[in-house]
DNA sequence: TGTACATCAGTGAACGCGCGTTCACTGATGTAC
DNA sequence: TGTACATCAGTGAACGCGCGTTCACTGATGTAC
């Protein structure tokens, strides 16, 4: 078989980026090549410039699904419970050892921040776009009015990154007290 | 010239290790390569391996260095003001775009924080153990006693850290406004 | 509806290129007498 | 202190290897009549 139909090829599509998006998240975007993009995708390395001009332009993708898969988790949250109990299990769920341990369905900030800061503009761009949609949806669970409930998400969320990215640094002991003490945090309770 | 002597070598292994640091924080570890960081020191890459068993045996060289570097800054910062102060100094210097700017000589955990998840748990026992000397250089300047002293330096690191995470991996106007959101920062005022 | 033909999704091999590492070599350094 | 020799810091080329990208090719799909 070489050529598909149309249909099939719209889900070769998806299947490329889905897999992109848990593949650059679980090691790393320098580490994921495309030939192991394709192959998770069940395709070989030749076809891949069929769906994307360049290796970057699938990045892109890839980070677009993986807010678009992250973000829409957590506004769900919003729409099931009180907003602080939203806030809550987001925050329980965000500062646990298996976000740290797995990275590929988790927030995109902690698992390709670091990276991203040494793409290229337009990535970055990609990725704060993400970052604002991020904040938007954490705000809704906050106290305040306004611009203040805004800067007090970004706190937040800067908060769980910095747990998060430091945590999954370290050795596990060092972990486990980093985020212990991120879950203690009474500021924002 | 080929053989130096002792001293000469040393001093070259301080170039090697001291050039390392940097380039590893600018550009991140795996963008780091033997020959970039053996022409920084004026050698060439083959006499690389007189100085260090592998490259990973380096880039954890370059982790301590960089810890020292950063952390006995902030340990001087206690030496010279009142606690208050020089938190207060370290905050705004740290979420400045100077520091966001410019990694090469600041904050290792967010430069290296994202690199160092995806490696060996050789580095990650090295980066953590930076991560709990930086914790307690700035538990020095937090009211609070004890463990809850630690805890509330590891929360505000936390943010420091995602704060500086987020706005390198997002275009200029997203980070200035992560950053001024973290300068706000009314908790620990 | 059937036929003839152009299109193009996917294959698998090949291309340069940069990387970590190895190696034979050089000649100043360090040491033993 | 001088001499003879072993050591070894640094050089520069070479090695495999994996990568992003290109390419000729295949044959089912889509289209025009």
């Amino acid at each position: 078989m070489v050529r598909v139909s149309r249909q099939e090829m719209e889900k070769s599509h998806r299947r490329i980026v889905d897999g992109a998006a848990r593949l650059v998240r679980q090691r790393g975007i320098e580490r994921t090549s495309v030939a192991d993009v394709m192959s998770e995708a069940g395709l070989t390395n030749g076809g891949f410039y069929r769906h994307f001009k360049t290796r970057e332009a699938m990045i892109e993708a890839a980070i677009d699904a993986s807010f678009e898969d992250f973000c829409s988790a957590l506004e769900a949250r919003f729409q099931d419970q009180a907003p602080e109990n939203a806030v809550a299990g987001y925050k329980a769920d965000y500062l646990s050892m298996g976000h740290v341990e797995q990275p590929a369905r988790g927030c995109p900030i902690s698992a390709l921040g670091g990276d991203v800061g040494h793409e290229s503009q337009a990535l970055k761009q990609a990725f704060g776009k993400g970052v604002r949609r991020a904040i938007t949806s954490l705000a809704q669970g906050i106290a305040g009015t306004g611009d203040e409930k805004r800067a007090a998400a970004t706190r937040e969320l800067a908060m769980l990154v910095g747990a998060v990215v430091m945590a999954r640094a370290s050795d596990p002991e060092t972990a486990e007290r980093v985020l212990k003490a991120c879950r203690e945090d009474a500021c924002s309770r």
